[in-house]
DNA sequence: CCGCTTATGTTCTATGGAAGAACTAATCCG
DNA sequence: CGGATTAGTTCTTCCATAGAACATAAGCGG
């Protein structure tokens, strides 16, 4: 049993200031009076909380605006820009490193592309702690990073990388190895790369929620990684090894996966698989498969990847409810060929379509969204208790 | 934008009495010292919070108990006796209405075995509605209802049930035309069956959390219900619509399934498709089926459903990360019989398996599980905000 | 240009809930 | 029967918010 523990007076203070905190980074500019409105507070502890907010550089006090109101103008309030947080990734095609501020703002980033698949992990982890060490000195004095965060593409448990199938990586304990090039104290969080991915979709910037709150990500790398997002919380399961889509069953007399499973989603609509079928070169651009529709091997392939998509899909979305389907990685270039297709799939096969019409959303292939992601989820130790870094 | 109002002097009291009544409800008899232990205030703070439930009856003190201890007795604290709440179940085959209190103790219930597949809306709901208040006539006096709950077997939309394919209903306005027969402003909310009974696994009783909190539960009626479980809390979906898990796809060139869709795993394991594929009556009690397992026909037919559940499981669980498969409804009493072939497809099938080897487990088929659930979620108003019964 | 209006932000006192310490109560033990 | 021990109560202190009054900084209109 873990004993909750009560409310005391300073937990009001804390939940408070977060409060505002939260409110203040969804809603950008807005006056100590705008924050006292929407928190049903008085203009006097809204000023207060906020005043302690400011103190502590977790919220920044704008220049007045030129807006020609009746009345004293009111002084902006945005979210303290000298607050940052480090989000690393490694994926089988590259590293990355990128610092956030609480406006969302990328303050610094990296981007190093390379083949990492079957790379040493040690090693590919010194290159990515040295290239964030780097980062990190370059970054401008005065920037405080309240924590880091590091995507990866496999099975997280804990601080452990169990296994990650792309880089042909098992048990690596990824956070110890970049935690000793970091400055004091900081030690990455790991997460799974879709996951993370997921979350810039949920959120446009810390504590700011974007416009599609419930949706299932879709990441599509060399396989097939996934989130299930609701109300803007990514559902990582009881252990954190949720969203395995791409091993989800399609076909159970289907081709064999390198899991240990027959037919998988990912045999079918897998970056690697699709190529394959489509009788191209592994390394292929998508655009170019996209451009190639019409010859008929291609053509085929993709109404495959569309079909095994519709049926894995279906029976997520089945089990979930949830209203959208949002394409990530090399499937959101492929979204707009494989959308007519695969939404008539999903609206036949979705018990619950003829009341709300599943949609296929498709999100611009940000460059290690991931990274982006795990710097948002570093963050959230901010959001949720500001007080702890005010002292 | 909902703007969330923030805490205030009064909102520490009412979390903090909820604390409380949570407490004594999670584990059993307690003293006021033991409270104060658990939810870490002063003994001052706990007995003044349990002074104010044991005033508003929410907690009774019991008598002192004849256990030998050095120190002072201490007064036991128990749930209240004298709280009540009211469930109520629709289903193909019964009619059911339940009291608990928030013990959990059963205080009274009906249950009425009936065909009801194909019947007409409206007068079966008012017979349940002439059944539950001739139930609530009968109540000892003195017992405050805190709220009523109803377990329909189909999609369910604020208070609109949009379809239940095995009663044959659509668009029932349940709740209104059960509210005409009940004592004033009781109303019942609508939840899915299979959501409902999942509570029944996931707590004991009111607040009362049992052992497995992180599951995947299966209701097996003439269809297949499921709903997801995390931590405790019913995964329901954006539009409370999820757990369709009968409907994942199995096959896609399988059977067609009434839902338009084509190899639903209810096709394979539902009750209706087991026994036609065993060849027996529709009728047909499972235990016949489960004595007959040597006949070739009716062992190939557990084969296929156990390998149906398999492929759609195992898809479920990857998505969602649940250690455990609990068997409900008619499945239970074939768990038995499926789990080997069940357990070591998902074991093959799930990617996590081979550090968390998933577990089947089966709930004896309590006889109208959505009622109790549907009482119990109906006492989480008051688990939630006991300040507001107390005025 | 000056007072009026309007909205923002600040100061001060009151209120309510929990912490902490001291006290009382009820039982066992030697 | 007195000391030890645990349960429960009383009283004061502290602290965060509410509420009201006040100060500030603009625009507006004569």
């Amino acid at each position: 049993m873990t004993p909750t523990p009560a409310a005391r007076q300073s937990t009001l203070r804390s939940s408070n200031l977060a409060l505002v905190l939260r409110t203040v980074c969804a809603d950008g500019p807005l006056s100590r009076a705008d924050v006292a409105a929407r928190t049903g507070t008085t203009r006097a502890t809204a000023a207060r909380l906020v005043d302690e907010l400011v103190a502590g550089g977790l919220v920044d006090e704008g220049e007045r605006p030129a807006r020609p109101r009746r009345g004293r103008p009111a002084t902006p309030l945005l979210p303290g820009a000298r607050v940052g947080a480090l989000g690393l990734q490694v994926d089988a095609g590259l590293l990355a490193a990128r610092v956030l501020d609480l406006r969302g703002r990328v303050v610094a980033e990296h981007v190093e592309d390379d083949d990492l698949v079957g790379s040493d992990p040690a090693g590919t982890l010194d290159r990515l702690g040295v290239l964030a060490a780097g980062l990190l000195a370059g970054l401008p004095a005065g920037l405080h990073l309240a924590g880091a965060g590091l995507a990866l593409p496999g099975l997280v448990d804990g601080d452990l990388l169990l296994r990650a199938p792309n880089l042909g990586w098992t048990d690596v304990p990824a956070p110890d190895l970049l935690a000793a090039h970091l400055p004091g104290g900081l030690r990455p969080v790991p997460g799974n790369e879709a996951d993370l991915a997921a979350r810039t979709v949920a959120d446009t910037a810390p504590g700011r929620p974007g416009r599609t709150r419930d949706f299932l990500y879709l990441s599509g790398q060399i396989g097939i990684g996934g989130a299930a997002v609701l109300g803007g919380r990514v559902l990582t399961g009881s252990a954190g090894w949720a969203g395995e889509v791409g091993h989800v069953c399609v076909d159970p007399t289907g081709p064999a996966c390198r899991c240990g499973s027959t037919g998988c989603l990912e045999q079918y609509a897998g970056r690697h698989a699709l190529l394959a079928a489509a009788g191209l070169a592994p390394g292929t651009p998508l655009a170019e498969v996209v451009a190639r529709i019409g010859e008929p091997r291609v053509g085929r392939a993709l109404d495959a990847a569309a079909d095994a998509l519709g049926v894995a899909l279906a029976g997520v979305l089945n089990v979930l409810d949830l209203p959208v389907v949002v394409l990530g990685g090399h499937l959101a270039a492929l979204a707009d060929v494989l959308r007519p297709r695969l939404e008539e799939l999903l609206c036949r096969r979705v018990l619950s379509a003829r009341w709300r019409r599943p949609a296929v959303l498709a999100v611009p292939g940000a460059p290690a969204a991931g990274a982006t992601g795990a710097a948002l989820q570093a963050m959230d130790g901010v959001l949720a208790d500001p007080a702890r870094r005010l002292g």
